[in-house]
DNA sequence: CTCTCTGCAAATGCTTTGCAAACTC
DNA sequence: GAGTTTGCAAAGCATTTGCAGAGAG
């Protein structure tokens, strides 16, 4: 087992004062079973050993990243991904193509930000959105179909 | 400037091969006449002279975005917004406390994003979605400074 | 025992879709 | 006239909320 074991999540929330229950020890389980995933509030709730509600799972996440110990992100134009907060900073890439998703150190990312966002006095927070794109596998093949424009979603 | 007049905008629907049909025009004429803003469906549905369903609204800028000739960006949580493609890439900056909304140049960021993706062979998108964060007036205990950049939006 | 938390159900906000009628080419 | 597009209405998702009862401290 990992660092960011459930006991840590479920000690965080009751350091800020939360009662503990079964619904919140599950969720924090399933986040810390998965610490590198990026796990959407309906795949928390199919994770869950016993049957936890959705909204529970929602109040749940608002609660722990109320009190830091999770963050959300938005990896596209689907329904937002949650785990639990990283020690090193780091950025998401989603193929728009495959779906795919890369974690990459934001170390280098933050810095080129900075630069761009310190003239006008804007803290980036870089974690929070994902950079869209296609991945090795999506990017290079199919350069022009007859007729087609190539735009297939979803 | 490029203006990004109206008729460009229906020229390229019918470089495209669609039709060019009134609910159309007056989506074009909203889009070109705030070419600097970020508008959701919504927004654009309201700024139309004649009504226009908002699916109508929703299915012009799917074509419009596969012409190339409009782009969409999700800046927070909330729905996603258009504008038509600019010319020169750029990226979206928002403040998450305040709402207001920046652009800045993508040259540097671009640069330094290929940097981090291109090891992995990722092509990123920098354009597709906003680093959140806080503008200098939410974020900064420093005082107000004169000649302020950025612009709000929405 | 008190007050928080849960589950259920219904509501909300954004976006998509089915379909017959209207319109463009 | 043929094939797109439109408007309308309804469906889909993701997420939020009201409320009575269950459970934590």
């Amino acid at each position: 087992m990992a660092e960011a074991s459930a006991d840590a999540l479920v000690a965080g929330l009751r350091r800020a004062g939360l009662r503990i229950t079964e619904p919140r020890r599950a969720v924090c389980a399933v986040l810390a079973a998965a610490p590198d995933a990026h796990l959407t509030a309906a795949e928390i709730a199919a994770r869950v050993d016993r049957p936890v509600d959705t909204s529970t799972v929602y109040r749940t996440l608002e609660a722990l990243e109320g009190a830091g110990l999770v963050e959300h992100t938005h990896l596209g134009h689907g329904p937002g991904v949650y785990h639990v907060t990283p020690t090193p900073p780091h950025h998401h890439l989603v193929c728009e193509a495959c779906g795919a998703t890369f974690d990459v150190p934001g170390r280098d990312l933050q810095r080129a930000v900075r630069e761009v966002t310190e003239p006008i006095g804007f803290v980036a927070d870089v974690t929070h959105f994902a950079i869209v794109g296609r991945c090795r596998d999506c990017a290079a093949p199919i350069p022009t179909l007859p007729g087609d424009h190539g735009h297939e979603d979803r």
